[in-house]
DNA sequence: GTCAAACCATTTGATGTCGAACGATTGAAG
DNA sequence: CTTCAATCGTTCGACATCAAATGGTTTGAC
């Protein structure tokens, strides 16, 4: 595993390393993804509901920026959401540039469902690592991750 | 940042350490994908040109087993790559079931074009870590990453 | 109050992505 | 040799994703 590319030490550990996160990142997506299509949902899909069970109804620009999505794409996710029945969209009475987006009691049953497994199955992956070894790389990834502008 | 999920310690720290890791690797893709995209690329070609130019000519289902992608996925990003005059497809003369893909001139030039910044832009991104860290981060990244089978 | 700038959701067009179904080809078993 | 299973690339339908353009709404400056 690793870049095949000759250059200098330090743009050989950068790019070894990039690799390496990005495959652990699709691995470990790619093997939880099956659960949540078992429950016929995407990843987005899943995505929403779940931010809208733990934080309540959102308005779809604060979805976009949790999610790190378009707004564009946001408006699709919500219309297949919607379509199923899982989502409502109200239109806000005090700004009504903005519409909110709620779980139906439906949608709130179906997350209920899926997310204690999610976290069960989250945990089984994690378990590769030792607690100490998990906050390492939490630690390390964020500090990759919040580095922000270029 | 963080879950807002009430569970164990144990999935707390596990969720907590997926959600970072799926950041860090979304952070630094969103970061990185301007460049390619500023030389008319998506990631999905731009992993195509840099697999051939790295490692020679190679089958489809060879190119969609190093990309982690769909058979059919890659039949697509090849039509739209050979549409552009970057690569070329020929029929295998001892085994018809196989396509070879090969990088033109143009799609050569091209990819030498990109890649050396590539991977300045890498080591930019990884300049957040000190070597050390660097490669800790690879080695927990590859140990959550080869966990196989469910 | 008017107007311009900023904000929000939607639409559109191009590309990516998957899984499933399909047709062609190959290799192996009998 | 024949047949059958496996392999390979393509196609299709559904969904995701972005950037850019659009239209409605709000806010702030004057």
């Amino acid at each position: 595993m690793g870049t095949h590319y000759k250059g200098t030490d330090e743009e050989v550990r950068a790019l070894n390393t990039y690799i390496k996160l990005m495959r652990a990142a699709e691995s470990v997506t790619a093997r939880l993804n099956p659960r949540i299509a078992s429950y016929g949902l995407t990843l987005s899909q899943f995505g929403v509901l779940e931010a809208l069970y733990h934080l309540g109804p959102l308005c779809q620009h604060e979805l976009a920026k949790k999610l790190l999505k378009s707004s564009g794409n946001i408006t699709l996710v919500i219309d297949n959401l919607e379509k199923r029945g899982f989502v409502r969209r109200r239109r806000e009475r005090t700004d009504r540039r903005l519409v909110r987006v709620y779980l139906t009691p439906g949608g709130r049953r179906l997350i209920r469902d899926i997310f204690p497994g999610h976290v069960t199955a989250i945990v089984q992956e994690m378990r590769a690592l030792t607690p100490r070894e998990q906050e390492t790389l939490g630690r390390l990834c964020q500090k990759l991750g919040l580095r922000q502008r270029k």
